[in-house]
DNA sequence: AATAATTTTTAGCCTAGTCTAAAAAATTTT
DNA sequence: AAAATTTTTTAGACTAGGCTAAAAATTATT
């Protein structure tokens, strides 16, 4: 019973939102995302929930089961090494990657995986900083995480950037974003993923989602 | 309206059909290879004409029009750069990338091909003697083909192998095939693809479909 | 040329994955 | 706590791409 890319593509939308929150996922969010009608997740969740992928109760919201959860960091694995090839071997900018590497996560071959992480010499991370599960499903433990990935309302400390071009690091002392600075996302704007700051307990600022995912903090 | 999986499938499939014969591909030989019934095969057939992808007549066979050889070219094209990435990139043997390649050449993204090539270095043939057409669809001229795609009842010389490898060519000294040979095959068996040979005027040969791959002859 | 065998098509059915419209449940507002 | 709103599910329909069984056309054999 081979998985199809349609199931494939629940799974990993329904890890992504899992990823900044531990409430169960519902059936919009995830309509949001895989661009599909609310009816049509509730069928997929059904049958999903029968092949022991997802635990759901309806109009309970949906959590990856153990099964579920291990087939999703497959894909993601896959997703982000691909990235990784593209960004570093074929010369894309980081920007232009995602929507091929959407395409190439599903490709079924896991010796193929096994050596082109070996060709890319081990890549803990993708080239947006998001860590890379490597075969067991373990995600690397990275000491830090990109702020845009950090839950709403907790707080953590910034320890790190991704990116070290000037204007990226002039643009973090202008917000005064600094080393060690005590941060806490109090807002995400659906429309553009912006986010909204409190900085050292201050009163909010907004960063656009662009900044947030360059910024390393620790939980 | 964009072109799926199976409808890339049967294109790139009767022009393989295709690359071997002048007559209309039938109706069973394609359901052979695409591994459906011959009704499966009759109705893509019907749609894919309505496209304008093929010439279809019911009861007299198929072939392909001007845009479905291109677009099966561009699949083909495809194909063998992938499986050329597999063996020269990843280290796989030429005989472990066919499945793979199958699933690598549906990725749609032009700049990916392109700079997949570039990184190739542009090669002319994949990784089995087999010419890889350019971005317009034209074939390299390579002066040779392999021996295993020569129509059946043709003449051709031995021109020069696809391979160096020591027990490859003590085969062939062994079968007394040598530069220069005048040959001829009088039947393929569509069971293991083994050739039946003619060399230089005498009573057929059989010899395996590997060594009619690694065979190179000019027409 | 008639009959037999083979190939191809038609007709009707099935599944996966989607949709819309209406009903039901949960949540928010008054 | 009742009413209004939002979210989710159900019911029924649709398309792509398959299938089987039977009918029709073509090809081969007597």
């Amino acid at each position: 019973m081979a998985i199809s890319f349609a199931e494939e593509n629940y799974l990993k939308i329904i890890y992504r939102l899992s990823e900044s929150t531990s409430d169960d996922i519902s059936t919009n969010a995830i309509a949001e995302l895989t661009q599909n009608k609310a009816a049509s997740v509730t069928d997929m969740l059904r049958k999903m929930s029968d092949k022991g992928w997802v635990n759901y109760q309806k109009y309970q919201g949906v959590r990856l089961s153990e099964a579920g959860e291990k087939i999703a960091l497959d894909i993601v694995r896959k997703h982000r090494l691909w990235e990784v090839f593209l960004v570093n071997k074929m010369g894309f900018n980081w920007d232009e990657v995602h929507e091929i590497a959407e395409q190439l996560e599903h490709i079924e071959s896991e010796v193929l995986i096994d050596k082109l992480d070996a060709f890319l010499d081990y890549p803990r991370t993708d080239p947006h900083g998001d860590p890379i599960p490597n075969k067991k499903g373990e995600l690397p433990q990275l000491g830090y995480i990109p702020l845009a990935n950090m839950p709403i309302g907790k707080a953590g400390k910034l320890v790190g950037v991704a990116q070290d071009s000037a204007v990226f690091l002039q643009l973090l002392t202008k917000l005064n974003l600094k080393l060690g600075a005590k941060l806490e996302i109090t807002e995400i704007n659906a429309f553009d993923l912006s986010v909204s700051l409190r900085i050292e307990g201050n009163p909010p600022v907004l960063i656009s989602h662009e900044v947030a995912k360059n910024v390393l903090i620790k939980r």
